[in-house]
DNA sequence: TCGCATGGCAGTGACACGCG
DNA sequence: CGCGTGTCACTGCCATGCGA
């Protein structure tokens, strides 16, 4: 990522000029802008990544979330339940860890679109292979090839969703009589088995992942069933915000499903399935229409405005054109529109 | 109640260096 | 030359506190 050089010495915070909410807005999304229009206007908003839909409606935690005993995320009448991997050590201690950020999040969209790949309907096991090296990995993925710290967090977060326990609750089960109720759900832990070649372990260093497999859960396997598609290139250019990339998934997705008229979405339900820990919802408003500006740069076809109460969806074209639909390009986005309502 | 300023913490990327 | 490791700067998420 190029980094912009700084006239002033500005490492102490407290030098930096005063900013309105509108600059520090364009500040952080404007770089988007360029590459945004240029993908839409060379047609490469097409499908080349998939999303269980599952997985589109709910998020995964964007920081580690330590030692909380599960993580959840409630989007109407779904919550998305995780508990922590166990995960091993060489000595043979156990640890708990979350899977978190970005990584898993591309990880199993590419999971998803590998297994969309290979087009297995027999019921039979799926085995999906990592890949002829961590860097090949990586790269189909869509992360920077950088040094060893980046390959060891990939392996790590890799080893967290892997043996993550991911459950889907229902909570639209209706209650009985004398207070009875029925809980119902379903797991979606990714794979049933698995081979993983630790960095660490190679004798010579080379291809970490040479051979390492994830047998994929048949829970997970029906989960692709009507995956969302996603642009492979927009993935690449939001890969580096979790929020962003939650929230060009679950975009997509609303578009894609939407009957209805028009939608609502309160900030209360929006904090409920995108927010982190904020303590204040206002917090999560403000971190919320900034990223949500950054992806409509990337989807400008959306009709989706923010209100005071939240925000409000129309039927609009779908983001990745199908036969039939008229060709995107041509569509500029209108900055000065989203940055009025960003700052409303 | 809300917007805003400020700052801490943690994750991430770039880079230099050492090693085989 | 490729890989692992460590360091530093940058960035995003989030908290606290103040004033309108």
């Amino acid at each position: 990522m190029p980094s912009v050089p700084n006239e002033d010495d500005d490492r102490t915070p407290s030098a930096s000029p005063k900013e309105s909410p509108a600059t520090r807005t364009l500040r952080k999304v404007l770089p988007h802008m360029d590459r945004a229009n240029e993908l839409v206007e060379q047609g490469r908003i097409r499908a080349g990544s998939y999303i269980p839909v599952e997985l589109a409606q709910l998020c995964l935690p964007y920081r580690d979330p330590k030692d909380l005993h599960f993580w959840e995320r409630t989007n109407g009448n779904k919550k998305l339940l995780i508990e922590p991997a166990l995960l091993p050590s060489r000595d043979g201690s156990i640890r708990r860890g979350f899977p978190f950020g970005s990584v898993p999040r591309l990880f199993l969209i590419w999971l998803t679109t590998e297994i969309k790949m290979q087009g297995r309907t027999d019921g039979q096991p799926i085995r999906v292979e990592l890949g002829e090296s961590l860097q090949d990995f990586m790269r189909q993925i869509g992360l920077t090839t950088g040094g060893g710290t980046q390959r060891r967090r990939v392996m790590d977060q890799l080893n967290r969703l892997v043996r993550a326990r991911i459950t889907i609750l229902d909570l639209s089960a209706e209650g009985g009589a004398e207070g009875s109720w029925r809980d119902q759900g379903r797991q979606l832990s990714v794979a049933s088995s698995w081979s993983l070649w630790h960095a660490g372990d190679d004798d010579d260093g080379e291809a970490p992942l040479m051979g390492s497999y994830i047998e994929v859960s048949p829970e997970f396997a029906r989960s692709i069933d009507g995956a969302v598609p996603l642009a492979t290139d927009v993935l690449r250019e939001l890969q580096t915000h979790p929020m962003r990339l939650d929230i060009y998934c679950w975009l997509v997705h609303r578009m894609y499903r939407m009957r209805k008229r028009e939608s609502r979405v309160t900030w209360h339900q929006l904090e409920e399935q995108f927010g982190g820990n904020y303590s204040q919802t206002r917090q999560f408003r403000a971190a919320f229409k900034t990223n949500l500006l950054a992806v409509r740069m990337y989807y400008p076809r959306a009709r989706i405005s923010v209100t005071k109460d939240g925000l409000l969806l129309r039927p609009s074209p779908k983001h990745i054109p199908q036969r039939g639909d008229l060709e995107q390009r041509g569509d500029k986005y209108d900055i000065a529109r989203d940055i009025r309502e960003a700052n409303k």
